[in-house]
DNA sequence: AGTACATGAATGACTATTCATTCATGTAAT
DNA sequence: ATTACATGAATGAATAGTCATTCATGTACT
């Protein structure tokens, strides 16, 4: 029998339990049962309940922040900086395909802990993008109209609620290149400037 | 004194503990202080806790839903439907400040009883981003190589997510025109068939 | 024979919901 | 105009069920 690491055991019975059930409607027991652990045992590794969510957040996440800015810090042409950025992101979500959902459900979760988390970590996920469009709009490729704070919205917004279409029987017929491709050409085309200009 | 209907008034009291908590963490005690109701007199009202945040959706989502269905059907340009559309959504989620965050938490719990909602409900509310894109590129206006179930999906996450910055206190500058503005000019440069082509 | 890990039944805290009771208002008989 | 009675909306304390968490006990490895 393989022995895998029981932490790691735990983390992703509860992201998959999180992403079917949501935080607060799953049973710690849902949990033990889906990782084949007793309750109890969840305790060994967790604190509580919250700390599970907060290492799935530390941990999956963390890893496609570092992985992104790495990458980013080779790279100067802002196009091409989203485009690392969204595949990044997308291929993540694609490959555990339950962590998107554990992000859309649990990033709104209302909550003390999430939200201080949220505001701290998250954020500076998420403010990659302006600075992105920051940057896109000094070297006077993107339009000096848009807003970056608001841009940078709209972008992680689009980006979230399309990470669950590999989820949705009747969408599967999508690759994440394909995407990926729709996501940046909509907004790259809306963001250039150009002479295509809206208004 | 002014009698406001109790329906009335538990509504929007829950609406605002729930967007201020969460659906899970909010108690029923908290919505009855909150309306100046006893807790009992809330199940007068309502079934029960879901009941409530069903009624939510159905009376504050179904008025947009309505009034926007309306407003449509006396217009043919597409992108004039889009502004129609976002201008909807984003001067509702303004009146009702807790009504944008009660959308984005609440949208995303998994229940069964919510997801059924959303499925049938709320996804034909999304469908008519979709529908306004087919007719745009049966006008030969619109890129044909965007996918509208892709689209749709992009753009209400930029909505959704964008709907929630006037009660975020550093951002309180922007207004519903300018928030609205930017998302429509932003997506319409990036549907639209033109000279400024990406790739 | 000691250490570390694992178990799952028992505990106790928390809160949605219930329901016996109160109270404000309306009706009508005198 | 006053009294008696009826109604049902409103109340909030009590109930009852649900889990997160604990811990006494077991297992296995060194």
């Amino acid at each position: 029998m393989v022995v895998v690491n029981k932490h790691t055991k735990i983390i992703s019975a509860a992201t998959k339990v999180f992403a079917k059930k949501g935080f607060f409607t799953a049973r710690i027991s849902d949990i033990a049962k889906e990782a084949k652990v007793a309750d109890g045992t969840i305790y060994i590794y967790f604190n509580n309940k919250y700390d599970i969510l907060l290492s799935i957040f530390e941990e999956e996440i963390g890893k496609i922040f570092a992985k992104t800015e790495i990458l980013l810090s080779e790279e100067q042409d802002p196009s091409r900086m989203l485009q690392i950025y969204v595949s990044q992101y997308l291929q993540a979500m694609k490959k555990n395909k339950y962590l998107g959902e554990v992000i859309q459900i649990e990033l709104r979760q209302t909550n003390k802990v999430i939200r201080n988390y949220r505001k701290n970590k998250f954020s500076a996920y998420t403010n990659i993008i302006s600075d992105i469009i920051r940057k896109g709009q000094d070297q006077g490729i993107y339009r000096p109209d848009i807003l970056p704070d608001v841009a940078k919205r709209a972008f992680f917004g689009a980006l979230d609620e399309v990470s669950g279409v590999w989820n949705i029987s009747l969408e599967t017929h999508y690759s994440v290149e394909e995407i990926t491709d729709q996501i940046l050409s909509l907004f790259l085309q809306g963001v250039l400037l150009g002479t295509n200009q809206v208004k």
